[in-house]
DNA sequence: TATTTTAGGTTGCAAAAGGAAATTTAGGTG
DNA sequence: CACCTAAATTTCCTTTTGCAACCTAAAATA
């Protein structure tokens, strides 16, 4: 058993939130809602008219995401028979997931120009790439990543010396 | 009409490459079967059990990734009855996308603990979250970004003033 | 060589989810 | 009231999913 290629090991745990996620976020329509919910779309008629959707499905997946708690449902004073869509704050915390699939399909994606883009209001100048990141900030790629039991953090500055290293020995070769 | 609250507009165009990603993983198992992947499972039968999906379901989740250029099949030489799969570098790219998600499931989620937590190998420090970045890697929240079209765009560094700011007159209100 | 086991699938069938169009409900307007 | 509109819901039909059993080629074993 050669250990050419260690398992990664990322994204295990008896507790991965990914299930979770999916079960809010893992419909095939639910990212798109999001998306015209992020452009400012807040009605049925919008949304439908939008995406091209069917309604009863759209009925069902405005929903859910008001269930899961990430779009709010408001029937508006002035006109009661309109009901508003608002994301959330949970809701509006999918942006860098949902951009992270966005740029993986435009890179990937086969010449998607994807000519508008997204800038900083700041400087104009367009974001960067949704990165995993430190604790201070500095991207890292997957082969910096290794799980360790909360147990067994250390407190942060004091990087002690990489004795107990064992980590989740979970699946595969 | 009030510009109280002007459509965020974000995420638009004609060609948003949202779809395409989701037509490769907007599925419901594609994560979960790439989650696993990332821990290093590889074979068939290992995903069967790590995954609990029904085999036939399971059969077409990874000849679609396949086809999309997300994982790779080798029959193995040794023993040719196994296939290997492995992540391309397309799929692990989608890393970021993926933990940004379950970072997202992990907030919101009702209480997730999380125990194994991922970590720098260098320091062993948790990683941050996942977040949208400028070009120069400062983190900006969803009320920064705007739209811009690609010919809008000025050379970095020199930050015009922001005169011909039209963006992208989508959608909504 | 014949038999069994293993890895990686198919196949068939019932159940669930998805989609198009008509209908319903609640609320407005002339 | 007759009519309209927004948001769903219901109906009907197609597709996808899930389960179990079956299949096939390649080892392993006898």
């Amino acid at each position: 058993m050669g250990k050419l290629r260690e398992p990664l090991n990322l994204l295990y745990g008896d507790n991965c939130a990914l299930p979770l996620a999916l079960e809010a976020m893992g419909e095939r329509w639910s990212f798109m809602i999001l998306r015209a919910a992020f452009n400012g779309v807040h009605h049925f008629e919008e949304f439908q008219q939008e995406l091209s959707i069917a309604r009863n499905i759209l009925s069902n997946r405005l929903s859910k995401l008001v269930d899961h708690g990430i779009m709010a449902r408001e029937v508006m004073a002035e006109d009661r028979r309109k009901v508003r869509y608002e994301l959330t704050e949970k809701g509006l915390e999918l942006l860098p997931a949902m951009i992270a699939l966005r740029q993986w399909g435009e890179k990937w994606g086969a010449g998607v120009p994807s000519t508008p883009v997204l800038v900083d209001v700041r400087d104009e100048q367009p974001i960067g790439p949704v990165t995993i990141t430190a604790h201070d900030g500095r991207p890292i790629g997957y082969k910096e990543l290794v799980w360790k039991h909360r147990a067994e953090l250390q407190p942060l500055g004091q990087a002690r010396a990489r004795a107990d290293e064992r980590m989740a020995p979970v699946a595969a070769e």
